[in-house]
This record gives C-alpha cells, structure tokens and sequence, in this order.
DNA sequence: AAGCATGGCAACCGCCGACGT
DNA sequence: AACGTCGGCGGTTGCCATGCT
C-alpha cells in the first residue's frame, strides 16, 4: 500500500550547502523547466541530498525571485500588521511580500520585530498590551498601553465584524478571519485600502468616504493612538486630560461599527455593496493606524533594554 | 591578541493535510 | 478504508560573523 519509501537518509550529505551544489540544482531546474519531484530531483540532478533539502534550498536561496538585501521599513510594518492578523503563519505572511521566504519573514520576526514590541509593551504574540506579567512595562511607565487597551477592544469589535462579514460577502467561503483578510487584502478592495492608507490617510479623503453616505474617517482619526515615547516617563497630564475623549471616541467607533453591521445584515447585499462594505471595514480596521509609532520608538529600544536591565525586570515571555 | 557573548541567518526537524496506492 | 508518501509549514538549532571585555 502507499507509495515507495520517500528517499534512503544514508549516505545524503547535510549541512550547508556549497556553490557547486547550488549549481547543480540550479541547473537542473532551469534545464527542466521546474523542479518536478522533489523526490526524484537529487538523484536527476546529481546531487546527494534529500528532496526536502533541495526544495528548502531552492525556496529560500536559489529561486530567482527572491529578494535580496535588507527589509525596508514598509515591508516591516506590513509584516507587524499582518502578523497582527495572521499570526505565526509567515507563509501568508510572506505570500504578500514579493519576493521575501517565509524563513526570511520569521527571522526578521524572531532577531528584530519581537523585540521591538516587546520595547513598546506589546506581546508580540498577542499584540495586546503587556500586563502584570512584566511591571516594567505597564502604563505608568508606558502611557502607550492605556491608549492600546481601548485600540484592541475597537479592533477586537472590527475582528468581530469581519467575520460576520465574511458570510455575508462570499457564503462559500467558510475559512477563518484571517483567510478572509487577505482575500480582502488581496483584492482591488485591499489595494484601494493600502494605496489610501500609504497617501490620504493625514488628509482623510478615502476613495469610499467620499462617496458613500456615512464616513468612518472621524472615528478613525478620532481613534488613532498618540504614542508617548518611553523617556516621557509616567502618566502626563496632558493624556489624562485626553482620556476622557478618547473613551468617547473608542465608543463612537464601535457604535459606527454596529451600525454598519445593523444595516448590513437587515438589507439584501449585492457584490458590489459587500465591497464597499469590505473596504470601510478595511479603512476603519485598526491595523489602518498608523504604525509610524514602532519607527519613532526604534531609537528607543537601546535605551528601553538599558532600563529594563538596571531594573533587573525578568519579563515571561 | 584571545576569549567570550551576542545576533543573524541558513538549514534541519517534526508535524500535518492532501493525495496516491 | 487504511496506510504511506509528498509537499508545505512552523519551530528550533547550530554555525558564523561581529562586537565587547
């Protein structure tokens, strides 16, 4: 029953591979046209490998579209934002990178962007605001997270909306939130979203605002956090006087976002309404804040570790 | 200059879903 | 239906380069 035995592990050579190697395999495939099974590669190809081994190579290394050099600071936020959505699956993630591996994504992830949230009180595996479970990073010491707490309840409402709406848009696709995201992201709905959200976003001209009855655009301004550098050192009083405000406007948000959901699930939807449904909850889904607070805190992670060491913290990760 | 610590990254390992037999 | 492989994925490891003492 079954297939044959995948590949015998005696005698294949492991370790790193040398450019000789990578020739051959280069070779192989271009002459192929494609790498076909990776079973029957290595010994086509002359090489001493397993199959895996090959198509982790090629994957990663030798395939020509790969993108070399150093992520740019786009790139990085995208990878936050979508790590926010997707979690752990740098596949996806790395699906809306051109030109980036997974293994590329997940060690920029492991060697830089973790510690970066961590430095800005956020759990990188929750995105959520740190707790109790590492004082040093608590509100008084990181007013941020206040304003995040009441950013996560507005986004976990968005979460929510989504997937309601994910039924109502395509009653097929019955996958999760985050499948439903990047068919959203990945369409020209997603592609209206980013293009507003890297131009208009100060200027609060969304193309579906301008034209559709009820705008988003005050709560998502209204909402959007004032990151307070670490060095600015506990509560100011200038966030207390704005606390009150913001609560405010995190209810007003939500309350736009029922409202929607009131509207849209009492009326018979068209594609196109669904669309433009999709694309105001992309504009109004919190990742669409900006995330220019990570680039002004960079600078301060050196001295963030510097504190968190004099003060001997031991954060559980 | 030598030894040690740290960070970055390529590669391996093990698991899982899809699919062939 | 059961078993086994393939291909893909995420987690982890180990090597190497660099910086620090």
């Amino acid at each position: 029953m079954g297939r044959t035995p995948c590949c015998d592990k005696k005698g294949l050579k492991k370790g790193p591979w040398t450019p000789e190697e990578d020739e051959l395999l280069v070779n192989y495939i271009k002459k192929n046209g494609g790498h076909g099974s990776w079973r029957s590669l290595p010994k086509l190809a002359g090489l001493l490998r397993c199959g895996k081994s090959c198509r982790l190579r090629w994957t990663n290394y030798l395939r020509p579209d790969i993108k070399r050099g150093p992520f740019t600071v786009e790139e990085e936020k995208l990878v936050i934002q979508l790590h926010g959505i997707l979690g752990n699956r740098w596949a996806a993630i790395a699906s809306q990178l051109p030109g980036r591996t997974d293994n590329e994504i997940k060690n920029l992830w492991n060697t830089h962007l973790k510690k970066r949230l961590l430095c800005m009180g956020v759990d990188p595996q929750t995105h959520e605001p740190f707790t109790s479970h590492c004082p040093a990073l608590e509100a008084p010491a990181f007013p941020s997270t206040r304003h995040m707490t009441q950013w996560e309840s507005a986004r976990l409402e968005a979460e929510a909306r989504l997937s309601r709406e994910s039924s109502l848009f395509n009653p097929s696709f019955g996958k999760s939130d985050a499948d439903f995201f990047l068919r959203i992201w990945n369409s020209k709905v997603g592609e209206s979203f980013r293009k507003f959200n890297a131009t208009d976003k100060n200027t609060c001209q969304s193309p579906i605002s301008q034209g559709s009855s009820s705008t988003k655009c005050g709560s998502v301004s209204a909402i959007t956090m004032e990151i307070v550098p670490s060095s600015a050192g506990p509560s100011t009083t200038a966030s207390n006087q704005n606390e009150d405000a913001e609560c405010k406007s995190s209810k007003s948000y939500i309350e736009d976002l029922m409202a929607v959901s009131d509207s849209s699930s009492s009326n018979d939807l068209e594609l196109e309404d669904s669309s433009d449904t999709a694309l105001q909850l992309l504009l109004d889904f919190p990742i669409n804040n900006d995330m220019s607070f990570l680039e002004g805190n960079i600078d301060k992670y050196e001295t963030c570790t510097a504190m968190l060491a004099e003060n001997s913290y031991i954060c559980s990760l």
